[in-house]
DNA sequence: CATTAATTATTAGTGTGCTATTTATTAGGC
DNA sequence: GCCTAATAAATAGCACACTAATAATTAATG
């Protein structure tokens, strides 16, 4: 097999784990990949934009919306919208959210992050270099539309 | 930022591009990268079993399923039930799809594939394996209900 | 040989994730 | 001040992708 197909097998491998890891979570605590990764950013900041929130996570704010209207049927967030701009509106941890926030797991398997952690930290950043740098060659799109690149946000349209 | 969380940004961001384009596939040709992989799929392998296209580009046998549904829609795709075996379906390409098939893009954007080509070959290889390693550490779960694990099937169930 | 188990594909139901569009509101230019 | 941008969020519609349950068929076992 041709190296670019072993890559994109790997690949799919690891999306699919992440999806099963996400589907594994939600049958044990009801929480997503997704819904613990908002969970966790409105916690750190509360009152976030939606905006800001599918800038951070790297997701399309129609994305963050529909993911929010579940967590908030759940009773899990609340969203309010602001007063001085009327566009505007942050987003909230319930009581309820705050306690499943506590007691939430790892986004990832911990058998993943106890390998991980348990690598040499060259290792682990000559890892983290590598993923980065697939990320890099693959997010240079849109070229003819954006002249220059800025290192850094070349995903992010 | 943990070095855990930024390999996981970094991977949100793979994921991100591959999705994306897969959409701009379906705008320039009409097939999706999921659809495309099956295409291939089928033309190497004519009257594949479902099974073994889920299998190949590691996928649930119910997602191929969904996405053959679709393919066969539109004429790119059809289904024969075997006579020996009555459970088996096989498929086959239709002149659409035969001529779809030749005239496909890559399931990757054009610059991913000269950028990797690129690369020396032992960094090719590097790359390969540091995904791999991951998609192992990743897929070891279901750890109770499989004593010994062997190397190279952890994934797949 | 009949009953149970295993295999194959499909269906049902849920949850992302995107683009494009819509709605509401605010900011800018004349 | 009024009309046009621009911005923020939500909505509509599509395509995966999964698990669990079903249906149909074949294999296996007593």
């Amino acid at each position: 097999m041709k190296k670019d197909e072993e890559l994109l097998v790997a690949l799919r491998k690891i999306i699919r784990a992440i999806d099963i890891r996400s589907r594994q979570l939600n049958k044990e605590v009801g929480l997503t990949g997704p819904q613990l990764l908002i969970l966790q950013k409105v916690g750190k900041q509360k009152g976030v934009m939606v905006r800001e929130i599918a800038d951070d996570i790297n997701l399309s704010s129609a994305t963050v919306t529909s993911v929010l209207d579940r967590m908030e049927a759940r009773n899990l967030v609340e969203r309010i919208r602001s007063t001085e701009d009327k566009r505007k509106v942050g987003v909230f941890l319930t009581q309820e959210g705050e306690k499943a926030l506590e007691t939430a797991p790892l986004p990832f398997q911990e058998h993943f992050t106890n390998s991980f952690n348990n690598m040499e930290e060259w290792e682990q950043s000559q890892m983290v270099a590598t993923l980065q740098r697939i990320a890099t060659m693959m997010g240079a799109q849109d070229v003819d539309a954006s002249p220059v690149l800025e290192i850094g946000s070349i995903i992010e349209k």
